[in-house]
DNA sequence: AGCACGCCGACT
DNA sequence: GTCGGCGTGCTC
């Protein structure tokens, strides 16, 4: 006999709270708990939650009486024991909860928690005693009399309240309706119908007798076993047994032949079989052309002998050098030797582009992962990483080599990774904002490497300072691409004084007489040209020209921008819109304007400047959804477009051949940015935007307006002078603390209250000032102070690199626990943010 | 962080 | 009485 065992499972849930939760297994689990898989679990008074098993010991929980797993939902593991220690150390390095890690690294699909519902009980159903009944209970027996079963939400819109509990419970305790806990499978597998011939009709006899019953009564029906047999035939001569064939429904049953099909079905004549067939294609074909020219050899030669000495890389290559041929190639040698790879890239720059080129080269052994997927989607990558080798005939699903993806790809459950290549490395779009987890994936996907013992390449034609620093201390391998691919060479730089042309008259609107030569010239010889104008919409803010009245936004600090398409003027940050004054709300003058430059704008001026050339606007207002970029993007590149007009979406990740001209209309812009790495960012954007001129043998043209031309940023861009610029900041960063010689945390305190917000910020920052003295700067107001209806306050700690990072971190969370517990700030909240960009 | 619960004030 | 708002306390 057995001693009987009691188990208990430490669980870790998708909430933003420090601890894990430690729940007893039944017994006669005992031999399937184990780390890694999911379980469901009641949580609070009522909820079940998807959770995952951290650890499973023996030890009783001291103080509280454990309750029980209510399910498990997976057989294997769905993390791995290096997926938790990248979790565990995300969560100590960014100084959040490792629910919140969950919450990032799990698609929605596989979190499934439950959700309320309503029934009647069986007395209310037998015989509905609805005398004296208030308004809201009787609709509410009403419509469950109709639906059966209703969620807590449906009741609120059925009776129009906005929390339907109450009421609800009241009419449990009166014994009307009764509640339980339903939890909804959110994924669904991809089915799809197969057909095969009932044994009964199996014998050629019988057949021709069904053949020649449907000729004559049914014709429709005897024209989809006909197409059946014909196709089966097919599957035969693959090599099909007769008995075992299988036929696609879909192949031979078209919508109008529904019916027809159902009386089939009904006389037996079917086997049907459903498939869970997946969602991603089986075969795409791979014909990869492109060869390595010879100083793509020689960087990734010298790529591998870093690799070789243990060492990360950095791979310098100048726009349009051909970095992705090199990391396509140091991917096939890693795959070459079992390993897995996985590729990252900033969101916006994972285009069909890129995604192409790496299905071409890998066909379906490539997995995409990226935010515009479907949840199914989503669920069903995780699903082939996890399966790797099923091998049912027709339940074949791809199996990933490699995986390009955004930053939560780093999330995944690859198991032997062996090269992690971070793509555009100084994207700041790699650094999740909110909500917490605040992760650099270029710095998490460095710790993911050594988790794998994988090596890493960070790839960019312009290195964050971080990068390019750890490169010149040699703590990282540094190569360089120095020439443009084929025979094209870096563009030429045009730079226009604005300030000049509007002296001399000669500005027409937002466009200089260069720019305007530049672009007539090259749409006459069918070449096409980018402008770059980085804010969306028509104009950023209205003035009344009377008092200098500004419509801002009632829940924001900030003024709203105008939308022309929309007519409407928008808050860019909560979303807020209205309709735009006829009149001054302060001094009634109807003298009000839009100022400032949008894409809206600029694309009206073009149309106006340049009537005959076809003109499109890439931002965010017109590619929110996957289809309408694509369209896009597929029409640029087959030249439906002469002129496209763009915010930063038009310096990632996109590689046009025919284009010749670059226009950045307000350069002023991007360089006055009030933020210590306001001239590195902006070298990046305008050499980024460079970039984009001058793709096969012709030079590209940038022209470049501004109001302060001998800008040392913009002289350093033209020269492409990096090493220069990044001398001089670096010298900057040293002298006033600034990354990479120090490490930056940054706090931000929000309240509903202003009075709140500046008492704690204050409070907050002097406590923080008596532990770590004159490194810490604050409190700031922001500059857009008041957000969703919080008051915004900052304050910035820069901890020294020889500072032992763990024990600040611990003094913090203990001011920060501290903080919380104080009654007069319970509205406050304290955010974190590491390494903020 | 959610979520339930309880108290209070406004409204019918 | 009914409903919403807000403060409080708890989650294995």
């Amino acid at each position: 006999m057995h001693e009987r065992i009691t188990k208990f499972a430490d669980i870790i849930l998708p909430v933003a709270l420090p601890n894990l939760f430690t729940y007893r297994v039944p017994s006669e689990w005992n031999e399937r708990i184990i780390s890694g898989i999911r379980v469901i679990v009641p949580f609070g008074k009522n909820k079940l939650y998807t959770g995952i098993v951290r650890a499973v010991h023996e030890k009783p929980p001291i103080g509280y009486e454990a309750k029980y797993l209510d399910s498990i939902l997976d057989e294997i593991p769905i993390i791995s024991e290096i997926q938790f220690k990248f979790w565990e150390w995300m969560a100590l390095y960014y100084m959040c909860h490792i629910g919140e890690v969950m919450q990032a690294a799990l698609p929605s699909g596989l979190k499934i928690t439950s959700e309320t519902k309503v029934i009647l009980s069986e007395a209310t159903k037998n015989k509905p005693d609805i005398k004296n009944l208030h308004i809201n209970e009787y609709k509410i027996i009403e419509a469950l009399i109709v639906k059966e079963i209703l969620s807590l939400d449906e009741i609120a819109k059925i009776i129009a309240i906005k929390n339907p509990l109450a009421i609800v419970k009241r009419m449990v305790d009166k014994g009307f309706l009764l509640l339980y806990e339903s939890i909804d499978e959110k994924y669904k597998p991809k089915l799809t119908t197969y057909l095969a011939l009932n044994k009964l009709y199996q014998d050629e006899t019988t057949l021709n007798e069904l053949l020649n019953q449907l000729e004559k009564k049914a014709y429709k029906q005897m024209e989809i076993v006909m197409r059946f047999l014909q196709r089966r035939q097919m599957e035969i001569v693959k090599g099909h047994d007769k008995t075992t064939a299988y036929v696609k429904k879909k192949d031979i049953v078209g919508t109008d032949d529904t019916s027809a099909f159902n009386a089939l079905v009904k006389k037996n004549v079917f086997d049907i079989t459903e498939i869970d067939t997946g969602r991603f294609k089986l075969e795409i074909e791979t014909n990869y052309q492109k060869v390595l020219n010879d100083e793509q050899q020689k960087a990734l030669f010298e790529v591998k002998q870093n690799f070789s000495l243990k060492k990360h890389c950095l791979l310098h290559g100048l726009t349009g050098s051909g970095k992705t041929e090199v990391y396509l190639q140091l991917a096939a040698d890693t795959i070459a030797t079992g390993k897995q790879v996985l590729y990252l890239l900033p969101e916006i720059a994972l285009t069909g582009q890129i995604i192409h080129r790496v299905q071409q080269k890998f066909g379906t052994r490539a997995g995409i992962y990226h935010s515009r997927m479907s949840n199914h989607e989503r669920v069903e990558v995780w699903q082939n990483i996890l399966n790797d080798c099923t091998s049912n005939e027709l339940n074949e699903r791809p199996h990933f080599d490699i995986l390009v993806g955004a930053r939560s790809s780093l999330f995944l459950p690859l198991h032997n990774v062996g090269l992690i290549i971070v793509d555009e490395e100084h994207d700041a779009s790699y650094k999740q904002q909110d909500p917490s987890p605040r992760y650099h994936a270029r710095d998490a996907a460095i710790y993911l490497a050594q988790l794998y013992n994988a090596n890493i390449l960070l790839g960019t034609a312009t290195p964050s300072l971080e990068t390019y620093y750890l490169a010149k201390q040699d703590k990282f391998g540094y190569v360089k691409l120095e020439n443009r691919f084929g025979e094209a060479v870096l563009p030429h730089w045009q730079i226009i004084d604005t300030k000049e042309e509007e002296r001399n008259k000669t500005m027409h609107q937002s466009f200089s007489e260069p720019l305007v030569n530049a672009i007539n010239t090259a749409v006459s010889n069918h070449e096409q040209v980018i402008l770059f104008q980085n804010r969306r919409g028509f104009s950023p803010y209205t003035e009344c020209q009377e008092c200098a009245w500004t419509p801002t936004c009632l829940n924001c600090d900030v003024s709203l921008t105008y939308h022309k398409t929309l007519h409407l003027l928008r808050c860019h940050y909560c979303g807020y819109s209205t309709k735009p004054h006829s009149e001054c709300a302060s001094c009634g003058s109807s003298h009000l304007q839009f100022k400032g430059l949008g894409t809206e704008k600029i694309e009206e001026e073009v149309e106006i400047l340049f009537p005959t050339a076809r003109v499109a606007r890439l931002d965010l207002d017109t590619s929110r959804s996957r289809q309408a970029y694509n369209q896009l993007m597929n029409d640029f590149t087959e030249g439906n477009i002469d002129i496209l007009i763009g915010t930063q979406m038009v310096t990632k990740g996109l590689d046009f051949d025919n284009v010749n001209v670059v226009g950045i209309i307000n350069a002023d812009q991007v360089l006055k940015f009030p933020d210590f790495r306001s001239h590195e960012r902006a070298f990046q954007t305008l050499v980024q935007v460079s970039g984009r001129a001058g793709r096969k043998k012709k030079q590209g043209k940038v022209y470049l307006q501004t109001a302060q031309p001998y800008h040392p940023v913009i002289q350093f861009a033209m020269n492409n002078a990096i090493d220069a610029l990044y001398e001089k900041e670096l010298l900057e960063r040293v002298q006033f603390h600034y990354p990479p010689f120090v490490r930056i945390i940054e706090f931000n305190i929000l309240s509903p209250q202003r009075e709140l917000t500046d008492e704690a910020a204050q409070l907050f920052t002097e406590a923080l000032k008596a532990m770590f003295k004159d490194l810490v700067l604050g409190p700031q107001t922001p500059s857009v102070g008041r957000i969703k209806n919080q008051f915004l306050k900052r304050t910035i700690l820069k901890v020294k690199k020889e500072w032992p990072y763990k024990k600040v971190r611990e003094e913090i969370s203990q001011l920060l626990h501290h903080f919380s517990q104080q009654n007069n700030f319970k509205k406050v909240k304290i955010q974190v943010d590491v390494d903020p960009v």
